[in-house]
Formats: C-alpha cells, structure tokens, sequence
DNA sequence: ATGGTAGTAGCACTA
C-alpha cells in the first residue's frame, strides 16, 4: 500500500478556523482531511482558500449547526451524503471512495443527556450506521470511519471516570452501540500503538478544561480488518488546541504504508 | 455555581 495518511477535525466553524485549518494542512500534508462541525451551508464552504494550497473539498453543509467535509489531495469519487436507511436533514454524513478504500466520516449527535430525547435520537442514528457498515463491509473490505463520535470508549478515555460515569458520552449504552461497530471487525486505530495515558482529543472550552488536561477521546478513526496490518501510526495532534481561538477538538492523525 | 465558554445569530439553542 502506498504511504497515505488520513486525519479527522471537529473544527467547531470552519470559517473562524480557517487560517487554522490552512495552516495545519501546510504544515501536516495529510492526503485527507475529515472535517465535522463546519457550520456553513455548501454556497458559502471556503472551497477556494483549500484550492490554492492543493486539497479539493467535498462538503455536506447546513446553517448554524453540523455540517462534515473532506479535504483532499487526490479526488475522492462517490460521494455520498444520506445512506439507504438513514435520511436526515441534519448533515452529519460523508463517505467517499479513495482507491479501494471507502472512507465514512460522522459527526455523531451529542445526545445531551442519557434519556432525552436527542440520547434516543443519537443510539438510533448509531443502529443505523452499524447496519450500513455490516453491508458495506461486503463491497468495501477496506473500509475507514473517522469522526467525532461523541462516545469515549472506555474510561482510559476520561480525566475523571467517577464524574462522568454514565454521562453522557461515557454511558454503558452508547458504548455497546460503539462495540457494536467496532465487533463488525473495525479496531480504534489509536490504541494500536502504545499512547501517553490520559490521552485526549477533546477539552471543554469552560473552566480551563485544555489548561488542566481534563479531557475525553471521543474523535476515533476506525479501521477494518483489511487495513490494520497497513497502519503504522496513530496520534493526536494537540498543538492546534493551544493556539488562540481554538477549536474545542484536536485533529486525530492515522498514517498507513 | 442547575454554573462555566464558544459559535451562530442577533435570541435561544447546541455542544
């Protein structure tokens, strides 16, 4: 397999995180980039900033909330923004091919507290994804999800599991219907490799959360089967948290050759 | 502290 290396974004608002973007993209030169909480409606995605410095974007925008994207060196062929059992006006989906390779990227629901209604809302859209990837497994054997899955797996995930135990993000149920996905033959890429304990890939912005590392690993880049012996690394980049005016979320980096 | 901060929008919602 060729060298290729693949990240994902919560950027919280890819117009005030541009320059940031921009930046990150110069200095990493990842083959692609996936990019959730973009906050534009498609006409006003900044598809020409990405342009001159060499990446394409596919984008599935809406206004105010959601929105995912690809930023890519090389052009990514059948998109696709709604699957076969999941129809949403919420733009929370892209998936696209890349050689034989089929990449999904997710902005999973929040789910805002165990037992709302957003909480049903977020383990029926994750069902749903767990069925299209057991068919999707079929036609693309290597197959990439990569997100911002607003699940931590497990509490090495979590600064503080007492205070989050069954919170939101950390509750047993949505972590089933993550193992649910992960027992199709996909493994989290980050815990391939040996990692600093207290890794972290999201940091509330209140109360200093990124200062005090209080932080939970809820962005993942799954893998199948069929890509694990290829991978060779996976990190995350915590230096874009640190700069001034930052998204709440590290870029998540996996290299595969 | 049923608080806190940020983005969007221009209020209240979402995270």
């Amino acid at each position: 397999m060729a060298r290729f290396t693949i990240a994902t974004w919560n950027v919280n608002s890819i117009r005030v995180r541009l320059s940031q973007v921009l930046d990150w993209l110069k200095t990493n030169q990842p083959d692609i980039l996936a990019l959730q909480e973009t906050k534009v409606i498609d006409a006003s995605f900044p598809w020409q900033d990405f342009q001159k410095i060499g990446y394409q974007a596919y984008y599935a925008g809406q206004k105010t909330y959601n929105g995912v994207a690809f930023l890519s060196k090389n052009p990514l062929g059948k998109i696709t923004t709604d699957l076969p059992n999941l129809q949403d006006l919420q733009r929370r989906i892209l998936g696209a091919t890349y050689k034989d390779i089929y990449i999904l990227n997710l902005y999973v629901p929040n789910g805002e507290r165990v037992g709302s209604e957003k909480y049903f809302y977020k383990l029926d859209w994750l069902k749903k994804i767990r069925d299209y990837l057991e068919q999707s497994l079929y036609q693309y054997p290597k197959l990439i999800v990569l997100g911002d899955f607003n699940i931590a797996p497990t509490d090495d995930d979590v600064y503080d599991p007492t205070q989050w135990c069954e919170k939101i993000l950390c509750s047993t149920t949505e972590r089933e219907q993550l193992k649910g996905i992960l027992d199709l033959g996909f493994c989290d890429s980050f815990r391939l490799f040996s990692q600093e304990l207290n890794s972290f890939s999201w940091w509330d912005y209140r109360k200093n959360g990124f200062v005090y590392n209080r932080g939970l690993r809820i962005d993942l880049i799954l893998i199948s089967k069929a890509l694990q012996s290829y991978c060779n690394n996976c990190k995350i980049d915590k230096t874009p948290r640190s700069l001034d005016r930052p998204s709440d979320h590290a870029p998540v980096v996996c290299l595969f050759n």
